[in-house]
DNA sequence: CTGAAAGCGCTTACAG
DNA sequence: CTGAAAGCGCTTACAG
């Protein structure tokens, strides 16, 4: 048991006496018959010596891995972060490790991780962030996920936008359009948007369906009304602030992500504004840390946890049919919203 | 430029119209001299069939990868979320890809992991979770690690107690002690800690340091003083409610990790229960959620995405010489603590 | 500087 | 059911 990198199959082989590929075949095919002695021998041998296949030359061998792709925008948002736990569970429960990348929102990081991924020959690639509005970036995407589905690979999004592969589809738009609704009837009349950049997918459908759900009751968004900032805590507090700086400010400002309403709730605090007495604040997400706000913040819940689990689930079927998972946010109304005065 | 998978170094040398050897040499070693038109051909020709090397291959014939492991304990937490983004990003820039595993604080997984991750050829380990109190499991590791690090790998750790590799050391002990010591500067004489498992070496140094500042004044923990529980914002919550459900409440509440703080906060505002006027709270760590807590949570401030940047530059040097980088722990003085009524 | 060849450690048709 | 052999796609002594 000394150094197992220098064990082998070929050590392994010889020591219990059988050819090399009986050997692999006993310690990788389970289903595969063989004598029960030989089979308990080579197994013996391997324990003995502390056998470890080599995974690079099973993959050569193979072609294939046994590792999956994880792409997410950012892991040090708690949104990607639960999710993350999600697919690595799942991942774990499959004896799979996970590769994870951060593209910071770049879709030229992206399409390189891609690649990089694909090269890796991960059994699956879990695409968790929003796509982007960029056409050339989909074709150059398409290019790579297609020829990767059709070498075995499977593809698996969390966003809307790619015409390939499984797809775990949260409510974007429902789910903000029945917040916005919610708004509405608490009475507020008057909004402030907090946005992500409206390259990102996600960001124009939860935009689409704070409007629509407006608009359901006669009320239309102006062009100032919204601001589009930083997806982040820090975009929350500019957007805050430029939005509560106009003459008129809103009495309900809405944001597209909780770690933005988390950053608004933040700059308002430090500016006296108290929420929800002066002005309402929703966000979109469902954080554990939207429950310790203080006051709790008002958002639509999503399981985030589970949608990594399921996206790893869709991950480990054959890529076709394609299946469509659809997640419903739930709008939640905590203190942080509360009728106008 | 058809299906990149079918280009293999092969193709791209004839395709060049050199030996494959050559090829090879052109394409993956810089400082390899050779014609310089013949190094453009083959170049040209790489770039034209959209050749991309097998990593498997080379990882075969090298012996080493082109990706790190990351342990972590759990990525939900956001300790670790940052801590992973720091490490992320430095191996990006290195061109490394992340293979992250959580243990959820498992002894067991997290040397099954290890090994997984040796038996992937990491370029290097990067164990950012802390250690364990636990004889077996440390020699254990140390063998794989050992073996790891002879056949040319590179570990660091983010926690004491792993004779080996470079390190990260947290200074644990002492950010605690100058908290405790400013909480009873404050004029605190009862305290209440909320502590997660003691066989994790990191929560008995936090403990260990607390109890140093304590008995600077004198203080001395009664064995009910101190609550074991989960290091989680469940764990905060039940904490607080075991400690301020004793007959004699303690005046200052002290977890050792911020997201048990702030389980503690949510449970005590549940509750009814005044902070800071009833009763003062600190955590441990410096999360982004601390300062978004109301009231803001006072705790040891630690730079966790540069601990975790700083972890995989240091896996980046040779082994030896064994570096240590000491990262201090700030106490931070927020509205959770004040001097008690 | 360049090329032919062996080797990295597996898997898997192909025979027997 | 088992084994000898070819092959996966690279790198790297070893010659020239």
């Amino acid at each position: 048991m000394a150094d197992h990198s220098l064990v082998r199959l070929q050590d392994v082989a010889a020591h219990a006496g059988v050819s090399i590929a009986t050997a692999s075949r006993m310690l990788s095919d389970p289903s595969y018959g063989g004598r029960a002695a030989l089979r308990e021998r080579v197994l013996a041998s391997a324990a003995e010596l502390g056998y470890r296949a080599n995974p690079h030359a099973r993959a050569l061998a193979t072609a294939s891995s046994t590792s999956v792709g994880l792409v997410v925008h950012d892991v040090r948002d708690s949104y990607f972060a639960l999710l993350s736990g999600g697919v690595i569970s799942v991942a774990e429960r499959e004896g799979l490790l996970v590769n994870m990348v951060c593209t910071y929102r770049d879709p030229a990081r992206e399409l390189e991780y891609v690649k990089r991924l694909i090269d890796q020959r991960v059994r699956a690639l879990v695409l968790a962030g929003s796509a982007f509005r960029d056409t050339a970036h989909d074709a150059a995407m398409r290019t790579e996920l297609l020829a990767y589905q059709e070498s075995g690979g499977s593809v698996v999004s969390v966003t809307r936008g790619r015409d390939i592969g499984h797809l775990v589809q949260i409510d974007n738009i429902g789910g903000m359009r029945r917040l916005a609704d919610a708004m509405v009837e608490l009475g507020h009349t008057s909004f402030g948007v907090i946005a992500g950049p409206l390259r990102l997918l996600t960001v124009r459908d939860r935009l689409q369906g704070l409007r629509q759900g407006l608009k359901k009751h006669g009320i239309v968004l102006r062009r100032d009304d919204v601001v589009y900032t930083d997806l982040s805590r820090e975009g929350g507090l500019s957007g805050a602030q430029t939005l509560m700086s106009r003459r008129n400010p809103p009495g309900c400002l809405m944001a597209v992500a909780d770690v933005m309403a988390l950053g608004a709730l933040s700059w308002l605090r430090s500016n006296g504004i108290s929420v929800p007495e002066e002005v309402s604040v929703t966000g979109f997400g469902g954080l554990p840390a939207a429950v310790d706000a203080v006051p709790r913040l008002t958002t639509v819940e999503v399981p985030l946890e589970r949608v990594g689990e399921t996206a790893m689930d869709l991950a480990l079927r054959p890529p076709s049919p394609r299946h469509t998972v659809e997640v419903e946010g739930a709008p939640v109304l905590r203190e942080s919203a509360a009728a106008p005065r």
